[in-house]
DNA sequence: CGCTAATAGGTGCTGTAAATGCGAATTGAA
DNA sequence: TTCAATTCGCATTTACAGCACCTATTAGCG
């Protein structure tokens, strides 16, 4: 059972964003902070803001700030957005995938169960449960 | 948020081996059922075998069997075997990744939260619960 | 007020690493 | 001697990370 590393490092720039929501993260800053490669960083901004989760402005002084409260931007949201595509097993595909049960499978809608279950848990938190402290700025 | 193939066809045989307790299915059997490589579902058969999920014979007439009666046999406790070594994020991983929040991340908790309660949900299903029907043997 | 330069997001492409799927050869039981 | 699990190793696919470049916006200067 895993989540994709875009997933996670979505999550990791969130938090930091969360931490100073009355300021502009640029990619660059993000980066630094995660040791990360910075246009890797911006195509996952990008999709969070494709998902109406934070808005972003170019230019000087520009960079990303969350679109709303993080009070109000559940984790179980966050995911399901940045997980996007993934299917959780063959079946689950756009296409259905190649499995032969198929019809008869009851397996399926136990695992859709489970999936909800574990969106649903991550619903109770938000993201001003997990935003991080301010990084140091000491340099 | 994904299982791998791995899972996802441990599954299926043992959705198949549920459904005649009393007799033995060879790989070659299960492959066929499903259309996949006999080479590649034994692999998965020596796992679930480790696991103490099914016990296997060689030789004629050999196969795999349950180990235990389908209704014993919890699907969390199924996945959360065949996942074994799968971390959610990188740092579930052994090492601990090269996260850089670590100390103060409040996230890991409500991911760890989440993998119980998807778990838990499925350990409300038992193998018996999701048996296929025999296969047609009409041809 | 307009021009210019610097800032910062957005996008496509490519190399690399890891997971996956498969085949062949081996070992053990009947 | 045949059947079938087991093990080893290779090929393919996929995801990941990085690089280079493009576009838009802002700030500052003349």
């Amino acid at each position: 059972m895993r989540l994709t590393s875009f997933t996670d490092y979505g999550l990791r720039m969130l938090m930091l964003m969360a931490s100073a929501p009355e300021r502009a993260y640029s990619t660059a800053e993000l980066a630094d902070a995660f040791g990360l490669s910075r246009n890797h960083l911006a195509k996952i901004m990008q999709s969070l803001s494709r998902g109406g989760l934070i808005e972003t402005r170019r230019g000087g002084g520009g960079g990303a700030v969350l679109a709303r409260p993080a009070s109000e931007i559940r984790l179980g949201a966050v995911v399901q957005h940045l997980e996007q595509g993934q299917a959780l097993v063959e079946c689950f595909a756009g296409d259905g995938g190649n499995c032969t049960i198929h019809a008869q499978c009851r397996l399926k809608a136990r695992l859709r169960s489970a999936e909800t279950a574990f969106l649903s848990d991550l619903d109770r938190s938000t993201l001003a449960d997990i935003a991080l402290e301010p990084i140091a700025q000491t340099e």
